[in-house]
DNA sequence: TTACATATT
DNA sequence: AATAT
DNA sequence: GTAA
């Protein structure tokens, strides 16, 4: 799977991939192709693939996979940060195969082009945000970052995200979603940037991937800005994360604002996984004729926007029974 | 035959 | 093109 | 590659 995505054409798999998935949470004996046909999302040639794995052990196509040469660079110079299978891809084929080939690339890249090119930090920085990180240090950093927000401004509340609310041990980062209650947006504008801030000239954060910046204020178009409803994206930090002291490790931060009218609805579009991100998003528009994303639901016909209260009334007004974070885990 | 999630930078 | 879920 |  990983293969496709980095060689193009994802697409093919990935959902099936996902099925199979979903059934390792619930584990059975399976002797025969003819016992998954039940499962949607599988066809011929998955069932193919399950006999010959069945027969064989493995599936020559995954062998192949693996024991490419191709496959392990590519993999690996897709784990730095700003490294997709696009310039993974060109890198290889400019003959980079390690990352010492790649810290003499960026030099050369530097000395001609007499600018930084940002890859020589994410190149440091790979060995640390490889690191998954246990459950345990998460809430250490979600602690210690709402004592500061908490010092700006009191009133927030936040839910942890990402693969930690789906119950995961181990995350790739760090996801908090932060909102108040009952306040105008308006009031709390710039409070992301502002805690970046904070949290930099305490030493925490490290670096600043990116701080979406809040010019979507009013759209000329958005004739409704009487409205007090926070039409606007929401406001969002990925940045760099690291605890003052010996045997500390990077980690991935990510800080998100949202108004309250949407808090709920970013919870669930920041709690995904990303294929039940998909999944949600197929289902709205087919089935019920919304649009959902993390920063709002809105009818398809009228773009009239549907405000919620809860986690659960997102599932309810999208017709679907409460899915728990921990059954949306499915990624292929 | 067509769609496959969608947003921001 | 890469990032995020 | 699968499903509508
Ligand atoms: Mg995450
Ligand atoms: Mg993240």
């Amino acid at each position: 799977m990983h293969w496709r995505f980095l060689e193009g054409g994802e697409l093919s798999y990935s959902r099936s991939i996902s099925w199979c998935k979903c059934c390792t949470a619930y584990p059975r004996v399976v002797r025969s192709s003819k016992e998954v046909v039940d499962l949607p999302g599988l066809g011929p040639k998955l069932f193919k693939m399950i006999d010959e794995f069945l027969k064989d052990g493995e599936i020559k196509e995954a062998r192949r996979a693996i024991n490419s040469p191709r496959f392990g660079v590519l993999s690996l110079f897709s784990t730095i940060y700003g490294i997709g299978p696009s310039t993974a891809r060109r890198l290889y084929d400019q003959g980079n195969r390690t990352f010492e080939d790649l810290e003499r690339y960026y030099n050369e890249w530097e000395r001609k082009n007499g600018k930084p090119s940002g890859m020589r930090e994410a190149l440091v920085l790979r060995d640390d945000l490889a690191q998954k990180i246990p459950r345990a240090e998460v809430e250490e950093m979600v602690e210690a970052i709402c004592k500061h927000l908490d010092s700006i401004q009191e009133g927030f509340q936040h839910t942890m995200c990402g693969g930690y609310r789906r119950g995961k041990e181990y995350s790739n980062d760090v996801d908090i979603v932060f909102s108040r209650p009952g306040i105008d947006p308006k009031q709390d504008r710039g409070m992301c940037q502002a805690l970046v801030t904070r949290l930099q000239e305490a030493g925490l954060v490290t670096h600043v991937m990116l701080l979406s910046s809040f010019t979507s204020q009013h759209s000329p178009f958005s004739r409704f800005s009487t409205s007090s409803q926070g039409i606007d994206t929401l406001d969002t930090a990925l940045t760099v994360f690291k605890f003052h002291g010996e045997g500390r490790v990077h980690r991935r931060l990510d800080l998100i604002f949202a108004p309250w009218n949407v808090y709920w609805t970013a919870v669930v579009g920041w709690t995904g996984s990303t294929q039940f991100e998909r999944d949600l998003r197929i289902w709205a528009k087919q089935e019920r004729g919304m649009k959902f994303d993390c920063s709002g639901i809105t009818r398809v016909h009228n773009s009239e926007q549907v405000f919620v209260h809860s986690e659960e009334e997102v599932f309810q007004v999208l017709g679907l029974p409460w899915i728990d974070p921990t059954m949306r885990n499915a990624n292929a």
